[in-house]
DNA sequence: TTCTCTTGCTAACGAGCGTTAGCAAGGCTA
DNA sequence: TAGCCTTGCTAACGCTCGTTAGCAAGAGAA
């Protein structure tokens, strides 16, 4: 080698540069060939650093799913506070952590189903079990009347997908900054849009 | 040949039994002898009924951005009626559109990435067609005092999201019928969460 | 100096890809 | 009967894929 950039870990260079090839491209559509090049070496040589290009895909969903579950944890931390405003910060943090890094974000919801079993049956779990803690929250809010919704389950998926849509189209140099995203995104959907 | 069945038009099971698989697995990630082998013929075989795989997925999403368009221009034929009331329409119409056929609309959503241009730019044209005419509904109804929102683009950046992400989890044998998806999300998203 | 770790190269592998050419057989129409 | 259209097959093309083996060179530690 000749020298380098204060390179941070070549590994972690390499997940940054595929997430978001991944993101842009697609998993399947992202040859590692083209992954090399990007990193300015040759498709040999990322297997120096990796051990595959589904392990790659693993690191990314896998990370951020901790990453998930970190925020709302820490979102609904105080039980004494109540539900609806629970929510409301678990939520929020559900936005931070979509704006932190947009291209993970992508990759997370969108190219996971390419993670082959049994990692694909794992993320799903962890998925189920992160979606289940929202529709616990919401439950709760409808039962102690802070809430209303036919149905929470509904509600929550819902309420979910508004949230993931935001990776399609946020971008960071936007006029909106993370935060004020994420109050608007809540009060939009806490509040409904009818005028009242 | 030996016979067949009830054959509709060969073209026509093609692009049924692809879309189901580009939805599952991806555009990128299904073989056009998976998808020979699914219709129980051979890869070249395909070849008699279309030009390309990209044709395929060129049908699948041009299409349904028509169904799209129609359905909303039918949502909000009576301009007479309060906008609020257009607005809703329009969003249970897109609704039926998703639930009429949630693999093609996965594939419109999803897979749009991997046309080549200009097919590509061209259906974003679309896309963005199309969405303006939510928005102009939504500003419009600002306008009038019937919706309230701090900034209608926005606004209908999560409205669509929220419908969007349907086909991902809507399964037709489920319990919710079309209608009922309809009108649920469309009191969600226009009444929002909160008890007022 | 010597050893080891990191980083990267070249060359090649077996496999699968989308697609084409050429042929054949059944069914419809004239 | 003759001709065409639809449908499907086999075999193969050129290409790209993810991955591996073997080698080399600089950097830091002993």
């Amino acid at each position: 080698m000749i020298s380098s950039a204060p390179t941070r870990s070549r590994k972690a260079q390499i997940d940054r540069t595929a997430t978001a090839l991944f993101r842009t491209r697609g998993y399947a559509a992202t040859s590692m060939r083209e992954l090399a090049t990007a990193l300015g070496l040759e498709a040999g040589s990322l297997y120096s650093h990796i051990k595959s290009k589904e392990e790659i895909l693993h690191r990314v969903c896998f990370g951020l799913a901790a990453d998930f579950f970190l925020a709302f944890d820490q979102a609904i931390s105080d039980s004494s506070i109540p539900v609806a405003i629970q929510l409301r910060q678990a939520l929020e943090a559900h936005v931070r952590v979509l704006t932190r890094d947009g291209a993970a974000s992508a990759v997370f919801l969108h190219e996971w189903r390419h993670l082959s079993e049994p990692g694909r049956a794992e993320f799903l779990v962890l998925r189920d079990r992160y979606e289940a803690g929202f529709r616990t929250l919401i439950t709760q809010g409808v039962t102690e009347g802070q809430l209303h919704t036919p149905d929470a389950a509904f509600a929550t998926l819902t309420l979910l997908a508004s949230l993931n849509w935001l990776p399609s189209w946020y971008r960071p140099e936007g006029k909106l900054g993370p935060d004020e995203i994420a109050h608007r995104l809540a009060e939009q959907l806490l509040g409904g849009l009818l005028k009242s």
